[in-house]
Parts: structure tokens; C-alpha cells; sequence
DNA sequence: TGGTTACATTGGAATTGTTCCAATTTCATT
DNA sequence: AATGAAATTGGAACAATTCCAATGTAACCA
């Protein structure tokens, strides 16, 4: 096994990412996408995102970032998560799945889709389709051990 | 019965809820009040709050709309609510229940809390508690009927 | 390979929702 | 009516995000 840190991996990984999406891999959405996907799941805001990518060979703007974010987004890649006002996480992990909020920290981590059961749904007003059911179990104390503790 | 739509009742509900919360009873406060509790639930933004508001003999302050929705947020009588980049929601409802998103419109529409059931739910990380599950049904397609019909 | 063109990136200004603050007004009590 | 504590206010400040017009880069084709 060689190393898989984001600054060391090959670009592999990311620029299939870019590929199977169909988007033009240029050199900051390869900085990016390393960031994003070459380890474990994430969830980021566009700000921690911008600054870790600061540190990259390739310097990416914040404007960058934000275009980044929302393409990837529509592209599959990543899912937007809403759950503090003023502020947007982007997830990596697109698959069902729901999540922990701590509310002092406003760190998230993952709660696989089948360990919450969400039973018995209403049906969605005439006309209307369900595109998605967010569940957000929001907690209070403990010290948060997500990958975004202290990211406030 | 009398008629009871915001403008014309008398603020006696609206009075009840400050004193049953121990607020002073302000004229902004029951102007306020009275549109947010003489009817029925309602989801509410400051913007449109305010832009209400403006109607009432009461001028009301946009500055005073965001401390007397924090206060009564406190206070238990709305619960805020966040479905959406960059907005809050108030819910008058503060009852167990969850919610209907309708992405294109921003709408937002009570659903029962016992019309879900939310079973197995894992344990919260060692220490922490839960204090709310939110459940958020994201639709797509027909047109909203919900009192924020058009809210954006 | 170089030229062309469509697409990306950029800094900075603009926008939006919200909070902060110091000065003024109002409420409740005497 | 006078007083003090609490509430309201306009406007400035702020944070997250979007917009824009200028510049740079990737991809394609002759």
C-alpha cells in the first residue's frame, strides 16, 4: 500500500471522479477533488475547503472554490447539507445516508442510511415528487469527533 | 364567533403568549405576536415578517423583528427552522412534527409527527444527547400550497 | 504544432441575511 | 408625573455567497 494522503496520492482517483462526471480536469479541480475525495468521506464549507487548498502547489480562489462546490454538486459528486443558518456543508458521501449535528461545535458526522428507519412516510402532495428525506439528529454536549470538529 | 384574522382580532391571544412567557407586552411585540399566532401554524422569515409588519399601525423595526424572534424562539414559542442556504425559518408550530420542502418554491408544510415514524435510531456518540430529530421531505414538481407559497 | 475558440479562473465589487451598537423611547412602578 | 430598567431604532458592521468583466487555459483541428 503507498501513501494515500491528499498532497501525496496520484491525482488518479480525483481526475476519474472529474471524467466520469465529464468535466474538464484542470489543475485547480484536480487540487480540489484530491481534497475531497481522495480520503474518507468529508464534509466541508467553501471557506475551509478555499484555505486548505491554499496550501496547494495549484492556488485556488474562493470564487473557484464556490464554482467548484456547486458543480460538483450538480454533477453527483457531492451533496449540499443545510443545517446551521448562514453556512453550507458539502458531503462527500452521496449514498443514502443521514447525520449527527452537535450543535455547540457544528461538527457533522455520517449515520448510515439503515441504521435510521423512517417508516411510514406521508405521501407528498398531489403533483409532487420526493427527491430526497433528510434526517438530522441534532445533539447537545459530549466533545464532537467528526471530521469537522472545531470547524466553526 | 367573531371574525379572527390577524388585523381585526383582539390581541388577546397574542397577549396570553407573551404573559404565559413572562415578556414585556410591547406594542412591537403584540403586533408581532398577533401575526404570527392569531391564525393558524405559520412558517415564517424575518424579511416576510417585517414586510407585514410595515402594515400595522405599529411600525416595526427590521432590527426588532430579529430580537423579538430570537426572544420568542427562547422563549419556546417558534422553533427555527433551517431548510436552505442562507434563510431561516420560524415555526409557530412547536409541537413534535416535521416537514415538506418544496425546492423550487421554498415552501414549507407541517407534517404530523406521528405521519413519520423515525425507528431504530442509533445511539448518540458517548456523552451527548439528542435534543431533536428533523426530519426534512424534500419534494419536487406541482406548486406549493403552503402558507409560504411564493415566500422567496 | 500553433491558432482558435469555448470554457475556467480570478480579484474585487455587489448582494443578502443577520448581528451589533449607541442613542432614544417606552413601559411599569412609585 | 418622575424614575429606572428594559425595548426599540437606524445605521454601521459582518459573514457567506454570488456576480462580473478581464485574463488565462484546455481541447480541438488544420
Amino acid at each position: 500500500m503507498t501513501d494515500v494522503s491528499p498532497e501525496n496520492e496520484s491525482p488518479t482517483r480525483a481526475l476519474e471522479k472529474l471524467r466520469q462526471a465529464g468535466l474538464r480536469p484542470t489543475r485547480q479541480r484536480i487540487a480540489l477533488a484530491r481534497r475531497l475525495f481522495a480520503g474518507g468521506d468529508r464534509h466541508v464549507t467553501a471557506e475551509r475547503l478555499h484555505s486548505e487548498a491554499l496550501a496547494d502547489e495549484a492556488g485556488v480562489s474562493l470564487a473557484t472554490v464556490y464554482n467548484t462546490l456547486r458543480l460538483f454538486e450538480k454533477a453527483g459528486l457531492l451533496r449540499a447539507l443545510v443545517v446551521d443558518a448562514g453556512r453550507s456543508f458539502f458531503d462527500t458521501n452521496t449514498t443514502h445516508h443521514h447525520h449527527f449535528f452537535f450543535e455547540e461545535t457544528g461538527a457533522l458526522i455520517d449515520v448510515p442510511g439503515d441504521s435510521v428507519t423512517v417508516g411510514a412516510l406521508p405521501s407528498p402532495p398531489p403533483g409532487t415528487t420526493i427527491t430526497r428525506v433528510d434526517v438530522i439528529i441534532r445533539v447537545t454536549g459530549g466533545c464532537a469527533e467528526g471530521d469537522d470538529a472545531g470547524a466553526r
